[in-house]
DNA sequence: AACAAAGAGTTATAGAATAACGTCTCTTTT
DNA sequence: AAAAGAGACGTTATTCTATAACTCTTTGTT
């Protein structure tokens, strides 16, 4: 059985109404910002929907470029660092380590670190947020007295519909 | 009860005969490409002596510094990215992705890919080879009709050592 | 010795991230 | 309303990480 939250994960490798994810998340950190009392000011809410477009990671290039190409702001790294920074600090995107790349969170009600399934064909990025997997390395680095601060957990792989489609 | 394995690898964080660690290091380093029919050059030899120098990650960069000023060598990116490459790929060495360093492999017998305790104040990193860690995030990954092909686990926070120190 | 292939040197460039400083625009205080 | 201060963003330069493409050398094989 799925919890209501993995399904949501899931999403990401299923067809869907995607622009519904992406005012949704816009919506969900318009409320987010104005209760902690942060601004998530023009340029912000930009990176942010640019990081929405699709559910692949997206790198601070590729960002920069649009922001430079698209939209015609005179926009250099620290532009973009800045705005992800922010957006990193808040909760609102996750980095992926192992692709310098940064991800829209799907739920950042609740501070976290997300685990993520990256699948090598369609590049989608899911989050999961597993207390079990958590649990297994907090366990782990307890049992050699390390002290668990902050968790990296990037998988690759193949997702469902890339499977079928091989 | 700590295994032996978890034992060896949390030496890491204790004191203990580093030189030792070294030359077993490349002592099986030798076996095993022996054994495998691939040659350990004097250079590549000379990148793991170093990657093995402590349990800290180290960067190419610091690599290159090394073979450059104190080695002498005529040494330019591509060279101590080759050398890593062949050791990655023959499981001497691993990549630490969340701080684009690398570090000597503790069990290089088998293929594996490492789960990593990387302690936030001396910045030693301990590998672990869990298999509930493993079989959490497959079985999770599995919800989600994903398959795993390979999977990046680093975690951060602070060392036995490291704990008792502050 | 001749050859092929792997390894390593060399030059140049791409890609990711940050430092340091300047400017503008708000808000808050007086 | 003027001054002060803080936050956000622009700008320039630089650092760090990694790879492409080509050349030369070494090594093992015939």
């Amino acid at each position: 059985m799925l919890t209501p939250f993995t399904a949501k994960a899931s999403l990401a490798c299923l067809p869907h109404d995607h622009s519904q994810c992406v005012s949704s998340a816009l919506a969900d950190a318009d409320a987010l910002c104005a209760q902690q009392g942060v601004r998530l000011t023009a340029l912000r809410r930009r990176v942010l929907e640019l990081v929405w477009h699709s559910h692949k990671p997206l790198g601070a290039y590729d960002i920069l470029a649009v922001l430079s190409e698209t939209d015609g702001r005179r926009a250099a790294p620290p532009t973009v660092y800045r705005a992800l920074d922010f957006l990193l600090e808040n909760g609102l995107v996750h980095r992926i380590a192992s692709l310098n790349a940064f991800v829209g969170c799907s739920h950042p009600e609740q501070p976290h670190q997300g685990q993520f399934l990256i699948c090598r064909q369609c590049h989608a990025a899911i989050e999961l947020d597993q207390d079990d997997i958590s649990a297994a390395i907090v366990r782990s680095a307890a049992s050699v007295g390390f002290s668990v601060e902050s968790q990296t957990v990037e998988i690759v792989g193949l997702c469902a519909s890339c499977q079928v489609a091989v």
